[in-house]
DNA sequence: CTGAAAGCGCTTACAG
DNA sequence: CTGAAAGCGCTTACAG
């Protein structure tokens, strides 16, 4: 087997016959390259399939256009398609993306994935991760000055950390709003699971919205469920074992939701007219649930182009030496989408 | 502003008063070092903060230990299973990755994502897109020989590429034979988007098992879908509408067959007494159908991994200039979940 | 418009 | 057990 021959930039050069510097000023558009030199060393970059080491390259310029992105390993709706989003703007803004999963976010070495993606002197840092817990105690502990500027998404905004989040407590109260209008009363609800920022604001919305209605908000309305479809049917069980009348629920997202439809359906209750259903999240199989579900849709795919965008901005300023000013928090709202989960036919 | 001081191994070097070779010798856990210079060079080390800048040694060691991994961009639950499973076992060979999303992998620039993953000197590429259409066609065309080795994720396996895939068509034969035990006959299929293999290997399948049965595989139990939900509730409405008799159907996917338990319910349809229904994935999600779906589940987690200890093995071994063979296609095999859409409870 | 030279941060024979 | 020197593939002042 022929070792296979790497095309450096010393090879085109001596093809045609010129010096690196010059190969190196068409490879990277410079304008003061004479027609004829430039189309003669094109010519021999096309043929030779010639392909600039990025390594080198970072390594000389002292930049790499990575970004480093962390995020959360699961199926879930919310993670893959802020992924999803976050890749597609990297791709825009013409950088390249190195990627790392947790599979433990509330566990996970911090310092350990920080120093992998620094070792590969990615230009920012994107944490895509949810807050959890104390998972975020690390960013307050002062010996953790970040080298590359970093962004975090979904989290509670802090002094001196940019961010991007949806608002969960508007979803949380345009949710529970909405089933006041439909003249619901006894409204119930599921929640994530409580270490969750976005559990916890959700609540809070739900909160608002009652309490602004001259509700109580009980407690022994709340159940506190984990994302899955399992923890949605028990928490529905519970709930009408403690309110028999209970009119109406938000439920922290469209998988609990469906666990909850589940039971209803198995019951007998008829929805909406014996139970209201809201869900979170408006996956798509959301519509086709039955009855189709009501449910707040976020701008998951938003969010990560905006975290990338800020990042982008970081960085470009950085470059330039600029200052950027104080950190930022950037809010994206949420949406409600109705169906027939909440509102009875006419 | 003060500059962020760079801590290079020179510098550790300086401050410990030794050589940066043996400064390397340490960081690379050579034995060659006497115990107290290496604990001298570690304090060094942990006090500034030391990180190899791995573009340095990427570059002089002519290996990344970066695998590309190009995929699909959707929310769709193989693509984003299948990604898991690929990041944690890259991560388990304490490789690095770099991700490249496609948003349209019918028509996309393969020569392009390729020289971006070239260029920054990958040790392996995955390709983790689904093969629709002739997007494989450049793998054909002989002047695309790549320059470092590459394992492929569910494709008709080809002479001389490396591939790892599931078993489709023997998924697709046992969602109909489960339904021929039950005693179905009458038994249509709705296919995901027959330009994608896959789809169409879960359709032979479903003909394989028919014919077997003696059953004529009549192409009007047939309705050709694009795996959503909306398409799946389409499909079952036409498939009554030609065969009023249908008893049983087998779905091309989970969301899709949510679509035809949509409209089955909506008609008052029984389940699985008047129409038994069985899907394929075996997303969370189904087990909440309602009823319960029964689905093919698929290893996609797995297949995520063995590709990648595929690559891993490719790699290691042009590392040491073995020879490797002929390219092998590993199969996996899915499985029968059952649930309630297509036994009926006794 | 062009090129010789230095250097990014690291590793690797080689010599001692 | 240790170090001086060369070099990975590129870019960047600088000089002409």
């Amino acid at each position: 087997m022929a070792p296979k021959k790497q095309v450096t930039i010393t090879v085109v050069a001596g093809q045609a016959g010129v010096s690196a510097q010059t190969v190196s000023r068409v490879i990277n558009n410079r304008p003061d390259v004479a027609p004829e030199t430039r189309a003669r060393i094109q010519e021999v970059i096309d043929r030779l399939g010639y392909r600039p080491n990025v390594l080198a390259r970072s390594l000389i310029r002292q930049r790499s256009h990575t970004m480093g992105v962390v995020a959360v390993a699961w199926e879930y709706y919310g993670p893959s398609h802020t992924l999803i989003g976050i890749e597609k703007q990297v791709r825009a803004e013409s950088y390249s993306l190195l990627l790392d999963l947790l599979h433990h976010p509330e566990i996970e070495n911090v310092e350990r994935i920080l120093n992998r993606l620094l070792s590969h002197q990615v230009d920012g840092i994107l944490w895509a991760v949810p807050e959890i817990g104390n998972n975020r105690a690390w960013l307050e502990s002062d010996h953790f000055e970040l080298p590359v500027p970093a962004v975090f998404l979904n989290m509670e905004p802090k002094r001196n950390v940019w961010s991007v989040q949806v608002d969960n407590r508007a979803g949380g109260r345009l949710a529970a709003e909405h089933l006041l209008a439909q003249g619901y009363r006894k409204i119930g609800t599921i929640t994530g699971p409580l270490d969750w920022w976005e559990a916890r604001q959700r609540l809070q919305g739900w909160q608002d919205a009652v309490r602004n209605a001259g509700l109580i908000d009980d407690s022994s309305y709340c159940i506190e469920g984990n994302w899955t479809a399992a923890s949605g049917a028990d928490g529905i069980e519970k709930l009408l074992e403690r309110q028999p009348e209970l009119e109406a629920v938000f439920v922290g997202n469209d998988q609990m939701a469906l666990g909850v439809l589940q039971v209803a359906n198995q019951r007998g209750l008829r929805i909406p007219q014996d139970l209201a259903i809201v869900g979170f999240d408006d996956q798509p199989e959301a519509a086709y649930y039955c009855p189709p579900l009501t449910t707040i849709r976020q701008p998951l795919i938003e969010m990560g182009c905006r975290a990338v965008d800020v990042l982008e901005g970081l960085i470009e300023a950085e470059q330039r030496e600029e200052t950027v000013g104080e950190a930022q928090a950037t809010w994206l709202m949420p949406e409600l989408v109705v169906r027939e989960s909440s509102v009875i036919a006419k």
